[in-house]
Formats: C-alpha cells, sequence, structure tokens
RNA sequence: GGCGGCAUAGCCAAGUGGUAAGGCCAAGGUCUGCAAAACCUUUAUCCACCGGUUCGAAUCCGGUUGCCGCCUCCA
C-alpha cells in the first residue's frame, strides 16, 4: 500500500506518486515575521515536520523549503510603531522563530529562503508576467490580470463570478478588475524599497512564494501546503502566477491543515486570545504541545486550552514511563532466547499498524493510538518474571523510532548527583532493614527534590517528578 | 449570496457500508511494608434530529437544527 494524502485541489485522497521516484521536492508557506509565532503558527511547522518525517521514514528523499516572509505591511506598520527598522525586526523573528520551533521539534527546512535575499528572481518573475501579458504596471504598482488566467479558482473551487460578487475591495484606480492582485507595490515615502523597472517597491505576498519555489525546487513541486485559510487566496494566486509563467501545474498536492481555536473562540486580536508559543513553552513542556497538535488528525479543528494540554501531557507522560520501565528493567534481564518470538511479532504487527495509519493521508491520531497499544503491550510484558533483553532491546528501538517520527523525544540516560546517589542506596538499606520509617522519610525529602523513587521485584528506580 | 467543514461517552478523539479504536478523568480489584508504576474489571444497545436506500448505515442519499471557516491581512 503506498501513502494516501488528500489533496485540496481535487478534494480528493489520492495516492501520493513523487514527480520523481522516490524524492520528493516540498514547499511550505513560512511565517511573516514581525512578530513571535503564535500557536496557529506553530501547526502547519509541526504537521509538515511530521510529513517530511513520515515521508524520509518511507524511503522519501525529501526537499523541504520554508520560506520567511520578511517584508510587507505588516512589517513595515510595526517598524513605525516601534522605531526600528524592518530588517532588524525581521531578524529578530526569524531567530525567535527557530528558536519556537526547534523547542517543538521540527527540524531545519533544506532551505529557509527570504523575500529580501531573492529580490531578482522574484522582479524577473514578474517581468515575464508583464511580458506575457498576465500583468500590467499602473503608477509603479504591478497586477495579475486574474481573469487572464483560465482555471482561477480550482484550487478553492470557486468559479471567478461569484469571487466577484464577494470582493469587498473597492476597485482602486490602478487596478484594472476587483479581482487583479498586486504582484509589485510602489514605495510609498519613507518606505523600505528595491529598485525595480517599474520604480522603487517592494513585492506583493504572493508572488515571493511562486518565485521561491520556482527558483528552489522547481517548476512542478510535489506538495505544497500550508494553513487552510492560505487556501485562498494566497495559494490560488501562487497558481496563478505560476502556472501563467510555466505553463505546468505548480504543485501536484496541496495540503492544507485546520485551524486552532482558543477555548472554542477563534483565535483573534480583538479577542485578545493569542497563545505565543514563546510564552506558553515557559509554561509548559513543547513536546506536550507538539504531541497535542498530533493526537487529532491535521485537516481537523482543533481546540486549544490549558486542560485539554493537561490531559494531553497525563497520557504522553504514561508513554514516556512504559519506555523508562522498559529501561530499567533492561539491567534484570537476560538472553533467554527462547518464548520471544509471540511479543516480537506483536511488536511487528504495532509498526505494520502505525505504517497503515500514517499511510492513510497521515492520520497522527490513529499513529499516536499505536503509540498507547505499544505502552500497554510492553507493561504487560514487564510482567512477566522473566525478561528477554532482545525483547526488552526491541520494545526500545520500536518506542525510539515511532517517536523520532513524530518528532517527539524520549529522555535521555541521566545521572543523579552523589549525594542524592547516597540517599538511595542509604534507603534501600533501610528498607532491607525493614526500617520503613527512615525509608519513608528519605523518599519524602527526595520527593522535595523532585526525584520520585518506585520500588519495583527488580529493584527500586526513580525519576523526576 | 457563493464555496466548504463540523456535530461520536464526563472530557479529548479515531472510525466513512458489516455491527462503536485509543487517551484523559472516575469507580472497584490485584500487586506493594506503605506508595508509585503497572495489570484486570466497570463506564455510548448507540454516533445532533427526521426520513430514505440497503440483508445491513455513525458511515450513502434527501431534509431539519446547531456550530464554524473561506470569499478581506491571516497558519
Amino acid at each position: 500500500m503506498a501513502i494516501q494524502l488528500y489533496n485540496t485541489l481535487t478534494r480528493k485522497k489520492e495516492e501520493f506518486i513523487p514527480l520523481e521516484a522516490g524524492k520528493v521536492k516540498m514547499y511550505v508557506c513560512g511565517p511573516t515575521v514581525y512578530n513571535y509565532i503564535h500557536i496557529g503558527n506553530a501547526r502547519p511547522a509541526i504537521v509538515f515536520d511530521t510529513v517530511r518525517r513520515y515521508l524520509e521514514f518511507r524511503g522519501y528523499e525529501v526537499e523541504y523549503v520554508s520560506n520567511f516572509t520578511d517584508v510587507d505591511d505588516k512589517l513595515i506598520r510595526v517598524a513605525n510603531e516601534v522605531g526600528e527598522d524592518v530588517p532588524s525586526i525581521a531578524n529578530r523573528f526569524i531567530a525567535a522563530y527557530f528558536e519556537d520551533v526547534s523547542a517543538l521539534g521540527c527540524q531545519k527546512a533544506n532551505v529557509h529562503p527570504r523575500v529580501t535575499e531573492n529580490m531578482e528572481s522574484i522582479i524577473e518573475f514578474i517581468q515575464t508576467l508583464v511580458d506575457k501579458g498576465y500583468a500590467y504596471e499602473s503608477e509603479g504598482d504591478v497586477y495579475f490580470h486574474t481573469r487572464q488566467f483560465e482555471g482561477y479558482g480550482k484550487l478553492s473551487h470557486q468559479s471567478i463570478d461569484e469571487l466577484r460578487v464577494g470582493a469587498r475591495i473597492a476597485v482602486g484606480e490602478k487596478k484594472q478588475d476587483a479581482l487583479d492582485f498586486a504582484l509589485w507595490k510602489a514605495a510609498k515615502e519613507g518606505e523600505i524599497y528595491w529598485e525595480s523597472p517599474w520604480g522603487k517597491g517592494r513585492p506583493g505576498w504572493h508572488i515571493e512564494c511562486s518565485a521561491m519555489a520556482k527558483k528552489y525546487l522547481g517548476e512542478t513541486i510535489d506538495i505544497h501546503a500550508g494553513g487552510q485559510d492560505l487556501a485562498f487566496p494566497h495559494h490560488e494566486n501562487e497558481i496563478a502566477q505560476s502556472e501563467a509563467l510555466t505553463g505546468k501545474p505548480m504543485a501536484r498536492y496541496w495540503m492544507h491543515n485546520g485551524y486552532i481555536n482558543i477555548n472554542n473562540e477563534k483565535m483573534s486580536k480583538s479577542l485578545g486570545n493569542f497563545v505565543l508559543v514563546h510564552d506558553l513553552i515557559k509554561m509548559h513542556e513543547p513536546q506536550v504541545l507538539r504531541f497535542f497538535m498530533l493526537s487529532v488528525h491535521y485537516r481537523n479543528p482543533i481546540n486549544y486550552s490549558v486542560d485539554l494540554l493537561e490531559n494531553t501531557r497525563s497520557g504522553l507522560e504514561r508513554i514516556k514511563t512504559s519506555y523508562q520501565n522498559l529501561k530499567h528493567r533492561m539491567k534484570a534481564s537476560a538472553n533467554l532466547g527462547e518464548g520471544s518470538e509471540t511479543w516480537m511479532n506483536q511488536i511487528d504487527s504495532q509498526r505494520d499498524a502505525f505504517i497503515m495509519a500514517m499511510d492513510d493521508d497521515f492520520n497522527t491520531a490513529n499513529g499516536i493510538s499505536v503509540l498507547f497499544e505499544l505502552s500497554a503491550l510492553s507493561n504487560k510484558y514487564l510482567m512477566e518474571k522473566n525478561t528477554d533483553e532482545a525483547v526488552i532491546a526491541r520494545f526500545l528501538q520500536q518506542f525510539e523510532e515511532l517517536f523520532a517520527v513524530l518528532g517527539l523525544q524520549l529522555e535521555k540516560e541521566e545521572l543523579l548527583d552523589e549525594d542524592i546517589e547516597a540517599l538511595i542506596e542509604q534507603r534501600i538499606q533501610a528498607r532491607k532493614d525493614r526500617n520503613f520509617q527512615l525509608a519513608d522519610q528519605i523518599r519524602d525529602q527526595l520527593k522535595d527534590l523532585n526525584i520520585i523513587l518506585e520500588d519495583t521485584a527488580q529493584g527500586t528506580r526513580w525519576k523526576r517528578g
């Protein structure tokens, strides 16, 4: 079975077949860097990072490109407000983006192109569109002639005439048609600008992705992804620009992730309910947010609240505990050799179940349920009197592999301070002496230091609280 | 007005024609010196409502209600 994925373009799940066998070219629309990212920005970052990891797990070589919009109206506005220049604001929030997103377990893209570093390609792209008659200059602006592009609306499945009815934007004097959109905007007095054939200005929002996707990945890419709200107009416009230019499909598959609500309300500035990743990860383990996001299918909406995050934390904890308990048990295991087949097979079938889940449009919710099954299975195994180190090793390896695919981390081996180590030893002796009063006292003492002790048939183990 | 989505137990969430995964919470039990962790058991005769198709539907079709998104910067 091959990977199936839902393509917004066709509104169907389709078998994933990359243009070039074994290779995937993927472009994910990145943030405009005028602030810290909020959890809504974090969703595509996490979701598509997971898609990438999974594709790699399935043997594909993935070329992943994700851009930064580092010049636009919002950046200019913020720059004016705080009296800082656009590049320095952009740089600051790009650094913050990497910090936040890497805390959430996202890998860097192969390329993170910026608008300001690709001005030449962008201008050239626009010029070609003008030359081909798809775009026109008007008082220093350049607009895309939307009606000129046949097939406009095919991604969002809107007919051009219906869009026209809905268009609330006043037809500017500069625009010939309400549906036309800016490729190039003339700079106003004092604004940051670049020289172009149409005078001083900056690119419109949509053109950058068309130009950079083409430059870094080629004329037709495999997967183009972003948030649901980007489907229209952003991606629709990208298609128009790119396909007008090349005459070829821009992307074979379009993927869009669903929204995040906060306490059942839309996240919006007017409601003041924006949750910034930057703030959230100070209070909660970043991993938990990732696990939370992956526990819902990427196309469905997610409701965020601290309580839900807390519930998720308990679940993740359960899995991690299983893993730690396996590790602890490894020391007390032997090479049994026999009777392990059944367990090995059961582990393998969990792995198969995981693949089946993920092959189905990256169903991470089901993938995670496999993790819980694996956890239950290993816990049951640990009830056996004698455990085989090969089985334990297989369990450990299986957890590690699946966690890595989901971009989740299992705790590394840690050493304790000598004095704490000594206290644990002292307590073990106290228990041998059946001096439970002292034993309990030490246990409480360590608990205050965030070290939790658990007594098992194979000895005392500890974990962080 | 146009396009689209959602409605599953106390909560979260899979499932899209074959008789309701999984997690959190809760209760009881087992294990334990006591705990913790874990294991076992219990928790939706039913998937917003009405009608239809079918041997069979949460799943398909029609309708109703409610919620939401896009059509304008937006992940």
